[in-house]
DNA sequence: TGATCGCATATTGTGCACAATATGCCCTGA
DNA sequence: TCAGGGCATATTGTGCACAATATGCGATCA
């Protein structure tokens, strides 16, 4: 998810078992279905995915990498507990990196650019009049990322996509559950001082943009979510990952090939 | 060195030899004394460093994840070639994050902050005056990590760190081994916006001496430096590495004040 | 002579068994 | 009843042996 395909090389045909682990509990961990605090026991995933150990092993230490677990040396690796101050700071490098963004695009960005903005914007304010929260909230998501997209710098991207990875987290245990999607106002705004190529108001806008959803944020401490055993909520995400993933010759061939 | 002391939590002591094996090696990666393409074998490192493979093994797979690797699934891990293309990609990705971290500073800076990168930036001065090339082109680059610790975002600052050491690795190889320096009078242009609380000049300021260093890079393919037996510049670097730990008792001196 | 196939070898990948470490429980003593 | 220490156990860390894979070289044939 973070850098599956940016990172390592595994373009050609390859057993991406492993890949397809790290995507799903990255994904588990992104949308907060597990308690913050709760170990993951590397035995206990090794049988609930069907693999051996040490590919647990390694999937964990890069997740930890990654910052999406706490792993500790000799204790194992445990779901990380986002604190306020954790959010201030990932929120703070969002107005420093999507204000480098806006400030690089300021004046640079094509006709077309442009128009494919205003288009998500509109569709975007369109959701939103529909009450469609659910699609509301993806379009303002997606809406950063078109911006660093248009920037078309593949290292700045990963970065942003890293930051806004760990923001959606946030979001799952801090948000009220009411009004989580951007104003897409403010989007506009920002959409205008682009166009007009007045790099410090455009600035200006993210920054405040980005500020007022850091407000909404609440310090309530209780995990807002069902969260049952981590077990079946892991069991049930397998599943659906390794359906999701097209017939690749083999389904579950792990330990057919012996001597 | 690019996340050694931000990542993993070895707070307390620990046999930290995987953790020096890292940095060493990144350390001589990143100087440039070794010639791109050249294998790093497992068994031969483990052998030079006295550890096992495992050990070497887990250290050169997180330098392919930093980039500073080239590791190739079944076939090794091997010293990255850099591509002008690639350069071009970071400097863009550091006029992004450095545009973005002097966006968000103009107008914020205290006082005190102002006064310390302007005593920096004399420094500087002085040592171009004085032909002392070796210490030019270190503050040079301490400018820069200088303003983003200004930030006091430890994230974007992790970020933009490993930018500078690619971007040394960069130089290592392409640089035409004269006036790699930054000019110091671009650094002042960028202080005195910063100061005033122009964002679009500083902003601008820092595009175009990013740019303006980047075009510096010349396209030459040969490698510039000796290059020996990689062999014994690893034995060497491993020395020196342990030489150096023997006396450090606490933390690198590197750390200056933080918040 | 040149191209191709197959084997030998060097190198990486992985499962397993055991060691190291932390944690919690229970037993003891006042 | 509670504090403290030691042992049992659960979990992670690591070395080793073997398997899988790629590479290079040489033999063979047209």
């Amino acid at each position: 998810m973070t850098d599956a395909s940016a990172g390592m090389r595994y373009s050609h045909a390859m057993p991406a078992t492993e890949e397809l682990i790290h995507q799903t509990l990255a994904k588990t961990l992104l949308a907060g279905r597990l308690a913050p605090g709760t170990q993951l026991v590397e035995t206990r995933l090794a049988e609930i995915f069907g693999v051996t150990r040490e590919r647990v092993r390694k999937v964990l230490h890069r997740l930890g990498h990654e910052r999406l677990l706490d792993v500790v040396p000799n204790r194992g690796a445990f779901v990380a507990s986002p604190t306020l101050d954790q959010a201030r700071e990932i929120y703070e490098a969002r107005r420093i990196v999507e204000g480098g963004i806006v400030g690089r695009l300021a004046g640079r960005l094509s006709a077309a650019q442009i128009a494919a903005l205003r288009a998500h914007s509109a569709r975007e304010k369109q959701a939103l009049r529909q009450g469609d929260r659910a699609v509301s909230i993806r379009l303002s998501g997606e809406f950063h990322s078109l911006l660093a997209e248009c920037a078309a710098s593949p290292l700045v991207l990963r970065q942003l996509q890293e930051l806004v990875s760990r923001t959606s987290m946030l979001v799952a245990f801090f948000e009220p559950a009411a009004s989580s999607e951007c104003a897409c106002e403010e989007h506009e705004a920002i959409l205008g001082a682009l166009a007009q190529g007045d790099t410090g108001r455009a600035i200006k806008s993210m920054h405040t943009h980005l500020s007022l959803i850091e407000t909404r944020l609440t310090p309530r401490a209780a995990t807002p979510l069902p969260l049952a055993a981590p077990e079946e909520e892991l069991k049930r995400a397998w599943a659906a990952a390794q359906r999701g993933q097209r017939s690749a010759g083999k389904a579950t061939p792990r330990k057919a090939a012996k001597r």
